[in-house]
DNA sequence: CACCAGGCAAGTA
DNA sequence: TACTTGCATGGT
């Protein structure tokens, strides 16, 4: 398996190149847009991220003290904005309350304290978690999304219903665990997925086309 | 027009 | 426990 997953990513890499995400700032910008690009296209993101930063919101006091119908008008054009609202605020208060508001005392808890800890938070699933963890927090957790189920039930190397966990630690077991590799290889999961594994797939021309051959 | 996007929680049976 | 549904804008 390890072999394999290092030939998926070779294939991704040399297809795509690097994709150097997160595409923001600082920790706490990736963080809220972690948040926003649930189930959402990340330019819509970007456009609720931009009127954030033009009201100078967007750091975790403001958040904190904005009314949420008003942060629900801001973030609009992300989509399930009322409850993206609640959310945000949620996570923000967490980090506010507990940890006055300082984002680096909250990202120096363990790896599996800052994960536990994000889930407890209404709003933050593995996915959002581990984005969070990874991107914002930069520790090496590896982040499976919907394309990571897709492409690797594509070419047979899942059964149907394994587990979020479970598929994580197919990765994680059989490769190092790299902050950067971890990094990149999510984004080109997601990069090869939009562009060839859709639910009508194209697929004459995917990098991962022969894979797995080792 | 249909379909999709870097999910999650709550409701139902 | 295992499905299903609500959430919603904006691009193709």
């Amino acid at each position: 398996m390890k072999d394999k997953l290092i030939d998926m990513y070779k294939r991704m890499f040399s297809f795509f190149g690097p994709q150097r995400w997160w595409p923001a700032e600082d920790p706490f910008e990736i963080m809220v847009g972690a948040v926003l690009t649930q189930n959402t296209n990340w330019k819509n993101v970007e456009k609720a991220i931009r009127n954030l930063k033009e009201r100078g919101i967007l750091d975790i006091k403001n958040l904190y003290h904005i009314p949420e119908k008003e942060l629900s008008y801001i973030i609009r054009p992300a989509g399930y904005y009322n409850i993206k609202a609640r959310r945000l605020k949620a996570l923000v208060s967490h980090i506010y309350e507990i940890y006055g508001g300082d984002i680096s005392r909250f990202f120096s808890l363990d790896l599996p304290s800052l994960r536990s800890e994000l889930l407890s938070i209404k709003g933050i699933g593995p996915e959002t978690a581990d984005s969070i963890i990874l991107y914002a927090a930069q520790k090496p957790i590896f982040v499976v999304d919907a394309y990571t189920y897709r492409i690797m039930k594509r070419h047979g190397m899942i059964y149907d219903e394994i587990s979020y966990d479970e598929l994580q630690e197919m990765f994680m077991k059989n490769l190092p665990a790299d902050v950067k590799l971890f990094n990149e290889f999510h984004a080109l999961i997601v990069e090869t997925g939009k562009q060839f594994c859709k639910k009508r797939p194209v697929c004459e021309k995917c990098p991962l086309n022969g894979w797995p051959k080792a």
